[in-house]
DNA sequence: ATTATCTATAGATCTATAGATAATGC
DNA sequence: ATTATCTATAGATCTATAGATAATGC
């Protein structure tokens, strides 16, 4: 009755892309490995033959995407440029990221990290290194302050303007696309007319 | 073993109150009426007894809490001030309703429109409803461009830079208290100046 | 001989309901 | 007599593992 596709020459990669794939969806706790399985054709018992529990492979692909997330936005440097252009490309740089790793992305970290208090310690330090690591953009950012070229504003401020403006699309992905009735390629085109009006709203945000 | 602290005049609207908090705090799917019963210190077969099922009883907190938010942006109405003013009161007030009602309110209702289509459908109605009754607003803005006192935008965009600057903070407030390590308290005083900063960053955003 | 895959099932929830008992309203 | 509460349990998942069988690597 079930057939194979494809000569499963590697069944463990197939599965962690199923679960990516469900994880991304739905989230931890609306995803089981019974439907992992159905979706790569093989038996459930494989997914804890490869991963051992569910809490193990779930916790491979959050990290991993997490990771990936932060060490794209820690490997940010452009520091010759002038501000306005740094921070451009900064926005550029994370609808990218998005767009080209995937859109469901933001809320799957969002909510694993707001939702699973054990899963946020478990980040933390990974989180905080980020923090650490744009010092140098902090300290740009005050300099500027203090050269009179941007207003009075906190590193903190400017980092919840970016991250939240930039994510905004991403993370209501579902409501945006039911409520304007439109398709994936449609959504897409918003988003990169969005950026524009981002670096618009957030060069805006600086000015003396 | 057990004791009942209050005399349960009303264990309906305890149960209620003990799902509405749970509920909050962890999302449908990470919720079980075993968790909502021991909450309340009664039996399980409680929680099916006032509400049948699970659903039935998410569904109600759900419509409910969606709904107040819905009216409540709709009732905005000061039509008679200038623009920013306007915009302005209509950014404090929706600080003050999450504030007021609960600061989990807007990641709740955004989890779940998110990640279950079918609560996603059974709101769209309400939803599009307050798209067509901020159709004044909409006017107003389109004036406000045509006369030359704000840039050139539509009402989308903006609509969404409003709504995500403030809900951002809310939304990810279980990380911001674990990354910056502070207190409720700490945490709700740090929201209300973000107020202040959002007001600051959409006014930018509108002038010519 | 080892590794991959499957079948079968134990054990843990969890939702929902049936049926017994206690409390309350006439 | 009706309504509220409890005990007990059926039935549906779902995770995880044990043990059988098939496939693969020497």
């Amino acid at each position: 009755m079930k057939e194979k596709i494809q000569p499963n020459q590697n069944l463990e990669q197939e599965i962690l892309a199923a679960a990516e794939d469900l994880f991304l969806e739905r989230g931890y706790a609306r995803t089981s490995a019974v439907e992992i399985a159905k979706r790569v054709g093989c038996n459930q018992a494989l997914v804890h033959y490869y991963f051992r529990t569910k809490e193990n492979l779930f916790n491979t692909i959050f990290v991993q995407k997490n990771l990936l997330f932060l060490q794209t936005m820690e490997s940010f440097e452009e520091q010759d440029l002038p501000f306005e252009e740094m921070i451009s490309r900064f926005i550029k740089m994370q609808f990218n990221f998005f767009i080209t790793h995937d859109k469901r992305l933001a809320y799957f970290i969002l909510d694993e990290l707001v939702r699973n208090p054990v899963r946020l310690d478990s980040q933390l330090s990974a989180m905080k290194r980020l923090f650490k690591s744009s010092k140098g953009l902090e300290m740009r950012l005050q300099k500027e302050i203090a050269e009179g070229r941007v207003r009075k504003m906190t590193f903190f401020d400017l980092a919840v303007t970016i991250i939240t403006l930039n994510s905004a699309l991403f993370v209501s992905r579902p409501i945006i696309i039911k409520l304007l009735d439109i398709s994936e390629e449609e959504y897409t085109a918003l988003i990169k007319l969005r950026c524009q009006e981002n670096i618009e709203i957030i060069l805006r945000s600086l000015r003396p």
